[in-house]
DNA sequence: TGTGTACATGAATGGCCGTTCTCCTGAGCC
DNA sequence: GGCTCAGGAGAACGGCCATTCATGTACACA
């Protein structure tokens, strides 16, 4: 059962072809990075001709803008739902967090990669933006670990990092994992969130 | 003591303005990504002509694999006398190994960023070579990771793929460490080892 | 003194890139 | 029918890029 078609990053978005180029794009970028791939390849990867891309995006520069804006929400709704449907305990509500977050990086790998490899490309105040994105998510975490902190059940003499950590070990998830590997979603997800815990110095399961 | 001068990755190589060259290279290729960055940029800031670097490198791709070359070396060299200096248990040999390497990471933070963004774009067999010298330093934490499983101090129950995420963590180091920050290199490296033996189900110090 | 070799340079060359321009099509609406 | 407007296409333009070429210097060494 893990034969998954890898699903589309971006559904529909209300213009006719917007999301077959976003997705093209993000495939392009993925492959040979935002530098190294050309307008003709998301055109030729959506199926579209180089001069409509400019009827969708006004620049390469703000079409992995958009890009990376919808990969960012995407994450950021999974783990805030995860959370929200979890216990009131930090170490519940840190668990269903990571395996979330592992999910994510398993159904889309790509994104992850151009998400944390890409961002720079950006002119400034996308920049800007996306990494205040970024950081919004990064703060569910923190704030997370802070609650386990102060009630006692994450005992790490550092938990000031400590989130950090984690999101960096998870992201690497994304250059290493492969579909057809030993490992299913479930399994990852499941072990990362232990490491997490173990990491916080937090009660484990057994 | 915080302000240390950033040590050059490369020092000398025999050839006159080899080390120039490269430590040129692997800057450009951090602000700009390999794409990014011309060639007419490398030359700029190692102060030489364009049509020299073709002098001391064939192509820019393999200005890229000697960057890397470098930079795993230097990487594996540190990673290796660590461990070699450190005790026989596998808690206090992991401790140096993870010690040693967030050590390359602040020392280095762009030949890292530049080592695990832009592998990538290697012609295939600089690009296997390089993965395989990758892969040797990883195996370095894998086998201390076995021989903690093996001996019992190292519980967790998923020692399989515990290397690569502390070394996920501590790679994701050199993308937001800063040297004016509040951490210390020192500090840093006492918390991930900590981190380390804390995700691995290890003994923990006091 | 002559010869090879390492290092260095400025000027091409051919190709690809992001972007723009001009034009075309077809559906919705008065 | 006539108008608008979103979506689409091909051809061009100026610019930068990796690489090569022709040429020059200086030093080692026979």
């Amino acid at each position: 059962m893990n034969g998954r078609s890898p699903e589309p990053l971006v559904r529909n978005t209300g213009r006719r072809n917007e999301a077959t180029i976003l997705n093209a794009a993000l495939q392009a970028f993925g492959t040979s990075g935002f530098n190294g791939a050309s307008m003709r390849d998301v055109a030729k990867g959506a199926g579209t001709s180089l001069s409509n891309l400019y009827n969708y995006f006004p620049s390469k520069s703000k079409l992995l803008a958009a890009v990376l804006r919808h990969a960012n929400g995407e994450l950021q709704r999974r783990v805030a739902h995860a959370v929200d449907d979890a216990g009131n305990d930090a170490p519940s509500r840190l668990r269903e967090a990571v395996r979330a977050h592992v999910g994510f990086v398993v159904d889309h790998q790509v994104a992850t990669l151009v998400a944390t490899n890409e961002v720079r490309y950006l002119d400034p105040a996308d920049r800007t933006e996306l990494v205040s994105h970024r950081d919004a998510t990064q703060a569910t975490f923190e704030h997370i670990v802070d609650q386990g902190a102060a009630d006692g059940v994450f005992c790490t003499p550092y938990p000031g990092d400590a989130a950090r950590a984690i999101l960096g070990a998870v992201a690497a998830i994304a250059s290493w994992y492969r579909q057809d590997g030993p490992l299913s979603r479930g399994q990852l997800a499941e072990q990362y969130a232990r490491y997490a815990l173990a990491l916080l110095e937090g009660p484990l399961p057994r």
